[in-house]
DNA sequence: GTCTATATGTGGATAGAC
DNA sequence: GTCTATCCACATATAGAC
């Protein structure tokens, strides 16, 4: 299950799993302790608390979607950079249908009535609107690129929002679809 | 603050505002039951458990729902009834940002690896979905009526989340205006 | 029906040995 | 650094008087 070496790693990557698919305040110290073969008071010399322990993952997951969206970066054009951003949507149909997006999900759990942790919920956020907007931009939508990032991240957000609360992966199917149509004719 | 007679219903009302604000797991039976002026002890003759409280709350908000788009049915065409639906988010554009969408952000929470109340996440989504999918069907889109149906409630849905993260309750209004021009070149 | 009091479980966090 | 044992607060749920 867990195969980091270094145990802060190994931490953050249980924690990150189970609290996709529990959600941030059903998961335990406990569950993470045991997922991450570390022992429960363990967890204190790494993170002071729990809160720390979703400061860590979102930060991981800001790495994560840095490294990815430079990968996309490597693509001909930006037509199908924006694309390809889709099709990541696609083929996490199913995970995403079943818990939710790894990162909005947790972002609205984040951000709700909390002081310090609400912060840390935008940062995600702003790293895929800044990096579509940029691609709106490199394809001539200079004038409109934040409207149009705003547009393509909500309605990402947005699909695995839906999809989960139905239960139907095909929901996303769909969807993807309607927004590489909608790329193409831009 | 809460100011029905009837205390099954206060309960509902103030637990639904807390719940949207807290979120659920986060918020506890006594909260609910100061803001209802109910004894903590009482809240069980109403509701066998915490889980019922949440059914309540969901069962409520698709009958307000179901009113709200009743209403919307007697603008004269099928355009305007859909502009008004994207107003409702515009008009509500800084509760949204604040606490998520009281819909979404419910659902969302609830579908999360839970058994019986994965379900009852479904249903408001149901409900805009189909009304949305029949003002489609009557602009002459019969074809793709789900398809166009499922992108507005998404982006509508994603929108608020975005919106939440960010804190920035002027990304609604620009999505807002983005979906009113969508729906008029339709 | 509505209340007070309380049982029971469990979660985050700490203490301190090794 | 990593562990075991434990504290303490608090949340859900129950008991039972009125």
């Amino acid at each position: 299950m867990v195969s980091s070496t270094d145990p802060r790693e190994r931490v953050t990557l249980a924690a990150a799993k189970l609290i996709h698919k529990q959600g941030f305040a059903r998961t335990t110290l406990a569950e993470i302790a045991v997922a991450a073969k570390v022992a429960l008071g363990s967890l204190y010399y790494y993170f002071h608390t729990k809160d720390e322990i979703a400061a860590a993952i979102v930060a991981k997951r800001v790495g994560d979607l840095d490294q990815m969206l430079l990968k996309k970066n490597t693509l001909p054009d930006a037509r199908s950079r924006l694309e390809a951003l889709v099709q990541v949507w696609a083929d996490d149909r199913n995970i995403d249908a079943r818990y939710g997006c790894p990162i909005g999900s947790l972002c609205y759990e984040l951000a709700k009535g909390r002081g310090p942790l609400s912060g840390h919920a935008a940062m995600p956020m702003r790293t895929l609107l800044n990096w579509s907007e940029a691609q709106f931009c490199a394809l001539g939508h200079s004038q409109d690129a934040a409207t149009l990032a705003l547009h393509l991240v909500s309605a990402l957000q947005g699909i695995s929002l839906v999809a989960n609360s139905l239960g139907d992966a095909a929901a996303i199917t769909r969807e993807s679809s309607y927004l590489q149509d909608w790329i193409r004719q831009l």
